[in-house]
DNA sequence: TATTGTTATACTCTATAACTATA
DNA sequence: TATAGTTATAGAGTATAACAATA
């Protein structure tokens, strides 16, 4: 091996998979320099229950792919950092989920904080260029 | 909560992150029912390796953006199932890596499979949207 | 019988800090 | 002193199997 040298990255550069990953990962280094305290993950399960109020661990577990026992650990530390509340359903078999006051104010604040960050990714296209590329992801999410 | 009815997705989709990960996801599943016993991290491996033979351990965590520590374990599982093979530097402290035959022999096959994975996916896209999407791929992979 | 939430357990991938052998 | 590889350890994030409560 040359030392001092760029690697050579064979096929590597070819693969959609690939360049999928590289993006994804410039994109969570910048959500995460610019989200305090919440992966993106996390975020993602506050705006769901947000914008379902009272659904249950296993709904909520089927929107997010994640096995409902995968939720509940999760959903433990949301609730010991009283940002979201379990409320026993009239099913009693289910818990409904809600944010809390204090889960309201950090998920707003989180929000304005990833408009800034989708802002700065945003930059880096034109407006059309943001259309196309979410139009493409979508035509290979299936 | 409306039982029985999709989730509402808030915000969701029209955050970049978002999109990207649900699009790396379904390629993420193709790929495993497409190539047997490498993940593809293992195959981005074996790739640098093959394209860079001698190849330093701490070089090749720095190509692929991990700690050299924690190369240490992969490298060990890949050597387990003589995939690889470390030979000692001319500098003593170094550990040169290259491909056993049965790495090639393995790596070659992986790539046939991943040629119809990424023909899969490609089928997708006409030939302009799948050049469009790597080049705005790469416009946001800083 | 079937479903919901839970627990116990384990696996993958990753990192940090400290060690050793070499330079 | 500095670097390469290693070890011990830990923390995310995920899953499977089995269980109690409830339907």
């Amino acid at each position: 091996m040359d030392p001092k040298q760029k690697l050579n990255q064979g096929a590597l550069p070819q693969l959609l998979g690939y360049r999928l990953r590289l993006a994804q990962q410039a994109v969570f280094r910048d959500f995460a320099a610019s989200v305090q305290g919440l992966s993106p993950g996390r975020v993602g399960l506050l705006i769901f229950i947000d914008a379902n109020p009272g659904v249950t661990q296993s709904r909520l577990a089927e929107a997010a792919e994640r096995d409902r026992s995968t939720m509940v650990g999760v959903l433990d530390q949301l609730e010991a950092r009283s940002l979201i509340e379990r409320r026993r359903g009239a099913d009693r078999r289910t818990n409904g989920l809600w944010l809390t006051r204090a889960g309201r104010t950090l998920l707003a604040r989180a929000l304005r904080a990833i408009a800034g960050h989708e802002q700065r990714i945003a930059a880096r296209l034109s407006a059309v260029e943001r259309r196309q590329l979410f139009a493409l992801l979508a035509k290979i999410s299936r």
